[in-house]
DNA sequence: CGCCGGCGCGTAAACGATTTCACCGCCGCC
DNA sequence: GGCGGCGGTGAAATCGTTTACGCGCCGGCG
């Protein structure tokens, strides 16, 4: 009758049948149950939990055969079951802004791949634009009772605080000091780059410098980092923040308005942008004859896998967040198994490529920029595209 | 003491208290259960547990009633406790080949937006080269019970297999016809996009073609659907199918190696690769001095958002995996809803970009410079300087 | 020799919902 | 007036597991 032979016989012989006729039950797939394991191991249901479970209170030698039987009866641990009753769902929610974002994607990776093997499985949520369909999601996710929230760079969100005041741990992805409500920090250190960055770019000559970002990260902080190392380091720099809404239509600038901003006397002679936004802004500079980095350079933030490819290659400040899902996972399992998480930090790197060159208009009129050929060694080019990649 | 000062009142004010003490219990987070949400709405368990889950059998008034009251004791149903009795899960697993991959990444984000407001979550779950890993990965999922999979394009496992024996419910996103073991099929249909594509390639006078792909990949059926539909229009053309590795330094061909069977007079004229990969591709053609179209046409599949950014810009042969993910959705509620799935069809698109051009050797002989102005605004050196990458 | 503590194990009580079943009015119909 | 059915409701069984508790047994210590 049932596929799994050695499971039909143990029921067949079970002096208490755990389960009276389940031919006909269709709430389970017919899977093993805790007790079929128990009946044909001639233990308690108690013993046979202990057992899987790894928990204290059984022979060695009944565990590994208590095992082996259940491996043969292909039983499954039913998890509703479980969680019901010891309160632990064995679910990461991971919150991001979109799952088909790079970034978003290899922390992903790096949770499924850091966490399957302990049992954990991963509960994906995007937030969305709209706060009302945001608070519902983060509803649904509440309801789920994962045992902890892995949240990347998140937005204000009056539901997700009301979630973590009810006490739902989170590890929290982002840069900035540690917060009171995080379980965990995983901290984005982008200082060190940034000051790279900054030096780099006044050493080519920019003063007034553009970010475009998508409207609903507008006055978050992270972006005047740039703006707070060029203070410290009395650097010359003035920085433009501007929502730029891409091909999407959404408020912010469109790709023709910001391109506007990058011409003239006046304009900004760098703009930094998001992978995700990169190819609008690209697009828009293509289309008005404007040449990287001749006229204006161009710096994207993330990891595209495009990045080098494109002509000419983008520069990059970027962060492995990979890695930093890795970290994630690691103060996950130091939380669950009851310690103090350590303090975790993954560091961004600046990536220099010919997008970012010498401002407009000292190219080289009068040589004056070649004043500052740095550290260079080698003869330089007269536009200096290749900036040997780290 | 707790934080919902409706909580308190009815807690205190009931007759027979669902939990006794509940200040001390540390399994559940302190929410409101059924039973606090019945004795405030001064009914039965029962009663509120229809009320809520919109069974038939409950007042209309009463109905509205116990939802208020549920709303603002902030009660959220225990999914462990539901499913435990109910048998449904209201998840779905997604079993995709990485979640990083821009397509897996859509398809995720329409099942999220479709199905949130139906109370499904999403597990997702990758599958990685390594099979016992991948064995493992499929397992942990299966023991979730979702309620259906959704798997995108899958690869034979048989783990996965054994798990549809036993009734596991799966939508299928995938070309090729509806096999017997799915419940669900969206079909991936780019029969139409394949033969405008080999029609143009003919037309373009390319015989020998290359398609790179993933060695694990290699064998599975799709791909020959290109020769298929040249076989059957009597199109003049040579297909060549051959595991490319990429950086990632798995079995395959190295871009140098790829890039060779692009060149000399037996070489293929045109190479299709898949999104992941094309980087790489690119990357290796560029260093190779080859330069694209003139000297080899280039397709990728997938729609990377650099597509059109890149120099020349990459033709594609596309699926909008948003909208499959969207078909898949419907699917779905269909199946819930207990009826018959209906077919269902996403068709792919072939979209020409200037990657693709006259075959090598033919373009226009005698002026074949004329064909290189492209539409690329800047003047472009002869001699192909970024080499050396990695 | 008695006692104590721990180990191994079984019994049974949770966990929080859904669902079956029985009940109770009440209405309409014969 | 009796009876069948039906809409609304509550009591209780049930899903599969973990875990508190208790019991026998054995070895060591006094």
């Amino acid at each position: 009758m049932g596929r799994n032979a050695a499971l039909d016989y143990v029921r067949g012989m079970a002096k208490n049948q755990p389960s009276r006729d389940r031919s006909t039950s269709k709430g389970t797939r017919g899977g093993a149950l805790l007790a079929d394991v128990a009946a044909a191991a001639g233990v308690s249901i108690a013993s046979a939990s202990r057992a899987l479970s790894g928990a204290a209170g059984v022979s060695d030698e009944q565990r590994a055969r208590i095992a082996a039987i259940a491996e043969q009866l292909d039983y499954h641990q039913n998890p509703s079951g479980r969680s019901l009753r010891s309160g632990r769902t064995n679910l990461i929610g991971v919150w991001v802004e979109s799952i088909s974002n790079a970034s978003s994607g290899r922390l992903v990776t790096a949770l499924n791949d850091a966490l399957h093997a302990h049992g954990y499985d991963i509960l994906v949520t995007e937030y969305s634009d709209d706060p009302a369909e945001d608070a519902s999601r983060i509803r649904a996710l509440a309801r789920r009772r994962p045992d902890f929230m892995v949240v990347l760079h998140p937005p204000r969100s009056a539901a997700f605080e009301r979630l973590v005041r009810k006490g739902q741990k989170v590890v929290l992805i982002a840069s900035g000091r540690p917060s009171s409500w995080s379980s965990a920090l995983v901290a984005v250190d982008t200082s060190a780059s940034r000051r790279e960055l900054a030096t780099h770019l006044v050493e080519l000559g920019h003063r007034r410098l553009l970010v475009l970002q998508p409207a609903r990260r507008i006055g978050r902080p992270g972006f005047n980092m740039l703006q707070r190392v060029a203070k410290r380091l009395k650097l010359p720099l003035e920085l433009e923040v501007l929502p730029f809404a891409g091909s999407d239509g959404g408020p912010g600038l469109t790709s023709a308005e910001a391109v506007s901003r990058l011409q003239g006397t006046d304009g900004a002679t760098f703009v930094q942008v998001n992978e995700a936004l990169a190819p609008d802004l690209l697009g828009g500079i293509g289309a008005a004859g404007l040449r990287i980095p001749e006229d204006v350079s161009v710096m994207t933030t993330g990891a595209p896998p495009w990045a080098e490819i494109v002509r000419p290659p983008l520069s990059v400040t970027t962060v492995d967040y990979y890695e930093a899902g890795r970290q994630a996972a690691e103060a996950i399992l130091e939380l669950a198994g009851g310690g103090e998480p350590t303090r975790r930090v993954v560091r961004g790197k600046y990536i220099r490529r010919a997008s970012v060159g010498p401002a407009r208009g000292l190219g080289r009129p009068a040589s004056d920029a070649a004043s500052r050929p740095a550290r260079a060694g080698r003869p330089r080019r007269p536009d200096a595209r290749e900036h040997a990649r780290r």
